[in-house]
DNA sequence: TGCATATTTAGCTATTTAACTAAATATACC
DNA sequence: GGTATATTTAGTTAAATAGCTAAATATGCA
């Protein structure tokens, strides 16, 4: 019952279904365009993707300085998916975070982290 | 999103899942019976049900001073149920109750609630 | 109507957790 | 090696929540 709990625990977060409808769209994220699509410090979005990664729902690759992440491929969360992905067509939510993530994904992973440290430089929040 | 959030929440807690859990083998239970099986207090239960209700995954139905649970029946969440359940096949937790079920199961409601009452009196934990 | 009793609601406390900042770690590049 | 920088870990605080007891709400029955 462990794992299934966990797994459930992931999705019991805004954030992270965002994530997780972010994924279902675009294959494969770094961390610093997943921190700018929440607008939370990259230390939070470090940990919403920690905890997706522990329950076997995302898989993390590290390609030099970032860290790329995307939906685990097997058919044990195949319906899960399917249930999330059925339930977000009609979201507002997810349909606006999807015009954010059509800006977000067309910057390469140095322009986003560019961006951050500028924001976090002038607005200091 | 709120709706896959909602129903999320709801089944990230150990004891709503094994509410569910219940319901996935036993068609309908009573409130008396939901709270044998978890062990705590009548008002936690009712608690927990509440929440599953309120997240559309479980109806009720009153019958007298009974009131009975089951799994909602719409497709809607045939696939986030599916999933839970080939989860739960080899859970310990999930066998575990299955054989608590057997036996208040058997019980009428009338029995269970006299035994709560009559557990409540003596040991007043 | 009045009493017994199943369930729910209110009010409280302890635990969990999401967010932040600051410090630590790991990698790229000179 | 030394500096810059992306990500993670530690430590703190505020909000959410699971549990309890006691009180309130229903329902069945004399």
């Amino acid at each position: 019952m462990d794992k299934i709990l966990n797994a459930a625990k992931s999705l019991a977060d805004r954030n992270r279904l965002r994530i997780v409808a972010a994924l279902l769209d675009w294959e494969e994220m770094c961390a610093c365009q997943i921190t700018e699509l929440l607008k939370v410090s990259g230390a939070t979005a470090s940990r919403h993707l920690s905890l997706l990664v522990q329950s076997d729902i995302v898989a993390s690759r590290k390609e030099g300085r970032w860290v790329y992440y995307r939906l685990k491929k097997g058919n044990e969360y195949r319906s899960l998916l399917g249930w999330v992905k059925r339930g977000l067509v009609a979201s507002d939510t997810a349909n606006a975070d999807r015009q954010i993530l059509k800006k977000i994904m067309k910057l390469n992973p140095e322009e986003i982290c560019r961006k951050q440290r500028g924001e976090r430089c002038c607005s200091k929040k």
